[in-house]
DNA sequence: CGACGGGTTGAGCCAGCTCAATGGGCGTGG
DNA sequence: CCACGCCCATTGAGCTGGCTCAACCCGTCG
């Protein structure tokens, strides 16, 4: 990973933060941002419109997550950056990225590796969304939250913030609002889950883990605290 | 893209062909194979198999795609490789990339591209598998291998290679194989597909493509022929 | 205090599933 | 040359998870 100076050099070239209220997007589709974004604060998402105008988010953006590095070597964003809860993002100048990969290899590593695990949650997506049953989604999803928030610092304890709409998680699972609902009602029942607020627990890790069929492992997280 | 220069210095590295028997693995989940390895004849797939035994097919790997570029950054493999068909595949020694990379950016630069592809591809996935009928799912699915198997040479004049079990089909789907069977069935109906034993005919592209709900702006495909 | 954006709950429907049986193509061995 | 076995495609019948439609409730905010 990068050392203090690699940090360092990252910090002076990012610009001022970008704030984004739920619903607004930071980047549509189709667009070919010039800079590169990154989310700081809040839940993002990838998604897509369909024709008859429902919502699928292919992806969620966590405090730290890239938003559009693959841009300048496809093109155009084939997919939404939109905003699920209030965020803020920041940007880094494109001339200023390729300058400094250039010289210092080892961030342009940490990126593509960013890039790498994004692209090997999206197959555990393609699984979750193709494969499981809705409550098997809802618990897999949750702990997928609470690792990748935990490897961020915004969880610990078995409790994590979990801000999103039913009608957010339904857009992330392929289900409806009225079937998230329903769903995570029986992982209440079950004492899976104890929702407070904003704020999800999950007293048995374990136990929701088997329930959602999860390993880590498809997250990549470096041995770290836990 | 590459060069003529590149494309040489690639070939010189590349080791001797692995055939791969339908129904065989290239490489298991979990390994770390130490050289890289890609698909240059047939058709494999990128796996997982579920606790009660069903296998998601997560991506379709066909001639020119990589198979396990992102070992050396993740670290292991957190699905399987297996063979669709009978296939070939190449290796590169590792050592022999870190060299070439390090020497000629270009080459680098188009293996990154070729991830981002996958990963933009993973992603229209994530949407297909999650949130299109059965019909719709087959009909993108029919798509997007006419554009990828066109853009290596493999397709032309509304016909491609099609060699793919019904069974193969729903695991990329998510769909049974039964499903698979009635939901061709009503495509043949419809006219949107013509089969001719393991090749397949697109009567009117146009058609299938609106049936399906594709749009190849995911593909990220260089403007070429077509 | 009215409007609005969530969450909650009920009732009926249907796409895709399961289970089950049949048929056809092809390689293998007698 | 035929018989057998195997794998895959095909077809029927009944079941069910998740959907749609439709209320209603509650907290928040102008």
């Amino acid at each position: 990973m990068l050392d203090d100076a690699d940090r360092e050099r990252l910090r002076k070239i990012v610009s001022h933060p970008i704030a984004v209220e739920p619903g607004r997007d930071l980047i549509p589709e189709g667009k070919t941002p010039r800079d590169i974004h990154f989310i700081t604060e809040g839940a993002a998402c990838r998604y897509k419109i369909l024709p008859d105008g429902r919502r699928a988010i292919v992806a969620l953006l966590l405090p730290g997550d890239f938003c559009d590095l693959h841009v300048d070597l496809l093109g155009h964003m084939d997919h939404s950056i939109g905003a699920l809860t209030d965020c803020t993002f920041s940007r880094v100048a494109a001339a200023e990225v390729d300058e400094i990969l250039l010289t210092y290899p080892a961030i342009g590593q940490a990126c593509r590796r960013a890039e790498l695990v994004d692209a090997a949650i999206t197959r555990e997506w393609v699984v979750n969304v193709g494969r499981r049953s809705s409550e098997q989604q809802l618990a897999h999803l949750f702990c997928e939250l609470y690792f990748r928030l935990n490897s961020v610092g915004l969880a610990q304890d078995h409790h994590f913030p979990m801000p999103f709409t039913q009608n957010a998680l339904g857009d992330m699972l392929g289900i409806t609002s009225v079937h998230v609902q329903r769903t995570m009602g029986r992982l209440r029942d079950k004492g899976l889950i104890v929702q407070q607020g904003r704020q999800l627990q999950i007293p048995d890790f374990e136990r929701l883990a088997t329930a959602g069929d999860f390993d880590p492992a498809y997250l990549h997280l470096h041995p770290r605290h836990l």
